[in-house]
DNA sequence: AATATTCCATAGTATAATACTATAAAGCAA
DNA sequence: TTGCTTTATAGTATTATACTATGGAATATT
């Protein structure tokens, strides 16, 4: 129903791993993004040029450059996030051209109410309260090995 | 976001046209749907074997055969069409086999969510609910033509 | 029973989206 | 300059989606 695709998640991740080094006012390498997580490479690349041309991360090239966020975590949506990645959920044109007839109407509309549903949803969480839950199931998850 | 597959639109507007059909206790045939709706013909048998396997529909073969709906058009939600055609919207398995790990858990945790929401919206709609809105949007429509 | 009409079912194909890769270029700091 | 980084374009492999083909089975009418 809702498809999580790769491209959102890896998106997501690379990003709560930039939430972590926000403090240190320094750049983070997709070397060492990837190392964190286990994203292919030059596909994580794509994702984060598309980041940076939303405005959600900037870049620095050279020895000491890297990708680091814009904002503060708690300024970033994943509402933002995942409109950059997936892109605007547009009506998706009915198949054949145009022809708007009212059965298609009634179905677009419907289709709309469930992305607006979504969208709010998204646009509750910030990068910087996934980064906490994220750290809070980290926790909770280390007693288990004590 | 959330894509409106065909498989959705055409099973949908296939249903639509049973419930206005369901008041005169006789089978409504493939081929009056598809001159209905603009529905490719063995593409629609297909969705009609799922919806009638889930029984939302039942069929009857032979001369005076054809399909109609199972119950009454106000007891059919829009969730359970959804969910036969589209299936169990599955936590996605996050791709490399079964590694559960924390992060993982949190972004399917939110995919969880977002899928609540749809589902509970579509659940609110009825298949007659649906009806009385197209004939509402009908009636409205053919005033521009007076 | 014969026959025409309808649904049933499996399997196959064509197109498009997704995920990922290759390669070359260009900017930056030491 | 030289080695490190990001940038950009384009290409491929895999998968999902949408649709088609074909033969068969059930039913009602004759």
């Amino acid at each position: 129903m809702m498809k999580l695709s790769a491209k959102v998640r890896y998106g997501l991740l690379a990003l709560l791993e930039l939430a972590d080094h926000y403090q240190q006012s320094s750049f983070l390498q997709v070397d060492e993004i990837v190392a964190a997580q286990n994203i292919p490479y030059r596909y994580l690349m794509q994702l984060l040029i598309s980041l940076r041309r939303s405005g959600i991360v900037r870049s620095h090239r050279g020895i000491k450059g890297g990708y680091c966020l814009t904002k503060a975590p708690e300024n970033i949506t994943l509402l933002e996030i995942v409109t950059c990645l997936e892109g605007i959920p547009q009506p998706e044109k009915s198949g054949q051209a145009s022809v708007e007839s009212v059965d298609n109407l009634l179905i677009e509309d419907i289709w709309s109410q469930a992305n607006q549903s979504v969208m709010q949803l998204f646009a509750s969480y910030s990068l910087k309260s996934l980064s906490d839950k994220r750290k809070e199931s980290r926790k909770s998850n280390q007693m288990y090995y004590i």
